[in-house]
DNA sequence: TGAAATCCCAGTAATTTACTTGGTATTTAA
DNA sequence: TTAAATACCAAGTAAATTACTGGGATTTCA
C-alpha cells in the first residue's frame, strides 16, 4: 500500500518551497533540479497544488512558485489529499458518501479499513510544513 | 493510497474461515461464491496465506481450508502483510534495511512516512480475526 | 522585443494489478 | 478401483493505473 510518487515527490517539492518561504517566487527548474525531476512533471504536481490553493504562482520572467500560506498553516494532509485523493485504504472507507459496497454497514472488513484511514488522517493532519522544518533542524543539530 | 483487492478480498475471505473456525475444512468454491470471486483467483490468495502459515489446507474430496490457529491468534496485520507486503507508504519507510534513499536519515519526508507507517502498524497489529467477529456480532445486535 | 518563466492539454511508455487457463496431485466415497 | 471432489502450481494475458514527455500558448520583466 504505497503512496504514489506524485504524493511523495510533491511533498518533497513543496517542502523545498517551505524552506524558502518569504523569499519570493522560486522558479520550477530550481526545485526540479534539486529533486531530480523533469520540469514538466513537477509542473503537473504544482499545478494541482496551486488549484487546491496550497501554493501560488507568479508568471513571467522572475516568476515562480511560493507557498500560499505560512508553513505552519499547511498540513501534510492537505498536500497528500490534493495530490493523491483521500487517504483511505479502500473506496468504501473513503470520503465519497455515494460509494456503498452493497454489504451493509456491518461489514467487518470495512470497520477495519475505516480504523486504518482514521489513524492515517490523524497523523497527516497533525503535521504541518513548519513541523517538518523544525524536525529537520532538530535532526541536523543531533548530527 | 489504496490496499489492493488482493489484500481486501483476502481479508474478507479469511474472515469467512474465521466464522467457520472449528468446523473442519471449508472448500474454496464455498468461499469464492460467497465473495463473488473466481475459485482460481481466490486460490492464489489462499496459497499465499497458507505459505505464510496463517491457514492450512486438506487435500482431496471433503478437503478445503481452515485457519491454522484460533481467530484470536491471527491479526489483520499478519494477513495484510502476507498478501500485500509491508504496509509502509514508501519503500524508504519499509522493513527492508538495504533500501536507502541516498538522502541521509534527516530527510523530513521520510520522518513523515515512518510516522504514517507506524500508525498503520499499530492499528492492524491490534485487531485479530476474533476482534472482527466480536465487532460484527455487536453491530448485529444493534440492528 | 526577447528571454524567462508559468500554463495547459494530450499523448505515450512503463509498471502493476487483476484475473484466466490448463494441467497435476491427492483423497474420499460409491 | 474408479470417478468425483478437492487442493496445488506455473505461466500467460487483459486491464488499469502511474509516471512521464512534448509542444505550443501566455505572461511578465529587463
Amino acid at each position: 500500500m504505497r503512496i504514489s510518487t506524485k504524493g511523495r515527490y510533491g511533498l518533497m517539492a513543496i517542502f523545498e518551497l517551505a524552506l524558502e518561504y518569504g523569499k519570493g517566487p522560486i522558479p520550477l527548474n530550481n526545485i526540479a533540479e534539486e529533486q531530480g525531476l523533469s520540469e514538466s512533471y513537477l509542473e503537473q504536481l504544482f499545478s494541482t497544488l496551486r488549484k487546491d490553493g496550497l501554493i501560488k504562482s507568479v508568471r513571467g520572467a522572475q516568476g515562480g512558485y511560493m507557498l500560499a500560506n505560512e508553513p505552519s498553516m499547511i498540513t501534510v494532509g492537505q498536500i497528500l489529499r490534493s495530490l493523491e485523493g483521500d487517504m483511505a485504504p479502500a473506496e468504501c472507507a473513503g470520503d465519497d458518501p455515494t460509494i456503498d459496497c452493497s454489504k451493509e454497514d456491518g461489514c467487518a472488513t470495512k470497520l477495519v479499513l475505516v480504523k486504518i484511514k482514521d489513524s492515517i488522517d490523524k497523523v497527516i493532519d497533525n503535521i504541518s510544513l513548519q513541523d517538518m522544518i523544525d524536525k529537520m533542524e532538530c535532526e541536523d543539530v543531533l548530527d
